[in-house]
DNA sequence: TTGTAAGCGTTATCAG
DNA sequence: CTGATAACGCTTACAA
């Protein structure tokens, strides 16, 4: 079962009588090249199926056609953690169209060298960093050599430097809490999350501009870390410090599920009692009891943005250094 | 802001006073290199961080030092499908430290020339053919000219010539369906899933097997589709068929969580009046009340060892062609 | 054990 | 508009 040689560019010249150059050009669309050679030139190909080596095509034009997706190894080994899925499944979603080919790799302490190399070595015409929470731009550096892209806002220097797209988490928190004052809740908590990360200072944020916004004074803050037995003990400590309490802004469903346990342990009922939104819109918040009121994130959309601007970057298109993305409040039943 | 010229073999040859060749023995880890030679080598790589051009290698050496990890787009659309998303941690994680680079491609109705294109165009050394529960091995045809392996067993005819990673879903159906009997439990129905797809076939053979196996008289078999509604259906539908049913096997954990509402609507307290015991492991089996009870299956395990293999068949060593993964039992509050 | 030199399949620069 | 003819950076017989 001897494989058949690939026909090579040289055949498809031969066939068609041209010379390399010409079918070069043809295959990469030049406008200067006489319409009926082209043609012939096009039908020599269909005929030897011909398919251009990616190899000695990026050998010599110096673009490897290729895009790297940036996962960091502590998340790839989350079990199937839907933010990378989703935003990765965006990424290949919008770039499996074009020419581009999707290298994935994990950045792992260890072979934080390799991958450095790897990406400056001229394997990739650019880089698509997907952080999640941590906002950790460790690889800003590579902005000012390669085309990179970041997920999520960069936390602290750096930040002015890079692209990146983002969800707006202030806003998105601005509008849970805004909903739960809509329903008429008066004494509106928080379960925050970790402040050395960008959504959970954003959440924060939003939670306390849209209570003095409305001339509500804002109730209690405890902080989680995006678990759920932190929100847990988050919503025990909130309970503790006041009774009165009549609506909760998680800064994710995890820990907004955590919250339902002590309630539950404190004899709260929800929503009659307490109100409770979430953010993220995971799979938790359907399978609560009660489903969970939150705020959605476009994950998929956030990957698929990504991959734009990053192409944009590469071809030299003007480019947005900084894309939010709305987000959207999903009511359920615990408000 | 001019990248500077990143450093070819050539230089590493002029600054270690060698020829390109050996440089390029050193770099491939030739054993036919004097060892301070290679060590002085190793420096000049070193220290002028030289990293090998990957287009030119495989030009040259007509090997691409790349895999292409290929999944269906109706499953890439699907929302964080968790089961792509763990396979494909675990391809990305055992590969990882290889020189293996990940193409991740979509495999779509509308690119399919395009795809198998690109795959018999040597773009890739090999590829793995993540097809979750549908067996589809439109694939196969590539298994004679491209190194192969599939997740998931194949249907049908070719099934005898490709190489594949399967999780032992008989075995797993009989485990759940002797915890079962093992819990008392003597009328035992079961929501089987498509009979298409080879996971709703085996775990519907593995149910039977075991119920006439420990002597018991096989209780009614419904069929859904693998989603919530389909497992509510098929639970009303053996319930109106037999009402002492006292434990039910689903396919999977989703129609495991509709069997539950349709549970709840009849009347019916789970574990009390009736157990029941899902496939998967997946998320929902948590977040239900009660816990459910089901099959644990090692995807993560199931891409590494998918990634194993195919490096095997890659480098013309011996692999197994099929191999079957172990699942786990993991016992919850349903049963 | 090491060096020489001929490619690998395209693109790109120049002439024509 | 088309055709020579160098690169591109590395691997690999073949020699030495």
């Amino acid at each position: 079962m001897t494989r058949a040689k690939a026909p090579t560019l040289e055949m498809v010249a031969a066939h068609a009588g041209v010379s390399r150059a010409t079918v070069s050009r043809v295959v990469n669309g030049s406008p200067t090249v006489n319409p009926k050679v082209a043609e012939a030139v096009r039908a020599s190909i269909e005929t030897l199926n011909y398919v251009p080596n990616r190899a000695a095509r990026s050998l010599a034009s110096h673009r490897s056609q290729a895009i790297a997706v940036v996962v960091p190894e502590s998340a790839a080994k989350l079990f199937a953690d839907p933010f990378f899925a989703s935003v990765i499944q965006g990424v290949v979603l919008e770039l499996a169209p074009t020419d581009y080919t999707i290298n994935m790799i994990i950045e792992s302490e260890s072979q934080a060298a390799k991958t450095r190399r790897y990406l400056l070595g001229g394997n990739v015409d650019g880089a698509l960093v997907v952080s999640h929470h941590t906002g950790d731009h460790s690889w800003a550096a590579l902005s000012g050599t390669l085309p990179v892209v970041f997920g999520g806002r960069p936390l602290g220097e750096g930040a002015g430097e890079s692209y990146y797209v983002d969800v707006d988490n202030a806003h998105g928190a601005r509008v849970a809490v805004g909903h739960l004052i809509d329903t008429g809740r008066r004494r509106i908590a928080t379960i925050a999350g970790p402040q050395d990360m960008p959504p959970g200072v954003d959440r924060l944020t939003g939670w306390r501009e849209a209570l003095t916004e409305a001339g509500i004074e804002p109730g209690p803050v405890e902080y989680g870390d995006f678990t759920a037995d932190s929100g847990a003990a988050a919503m025990a400590k909130l309970l503790r410090r006041e009774a009165e309490i009549d609506g909760v802004f998680a800064a994710n469903d995890q820990m907004a599920v955590g919250a339902y346990q002590a309630l539950a342990a404190a004899g709260k009922n929800v929503p009659a009692d307490i109100a409770v939104v979430g953010f993220d819109d995971s799979y938790f918040s359907v399978s609560t009891d009660p489903a969970l009121t939150t705020i959605r994130q476009p994950m998929v959309e956030m990957g698929a943005e990504m991959a734009r601007v990053l192409a944009r970057l590469i071809e030299g298109a003007p480019a947005a250094q900084v894309t939010m993305l709305e987000t959207e409040l999903i009511v359920r039943a615990s408000t």
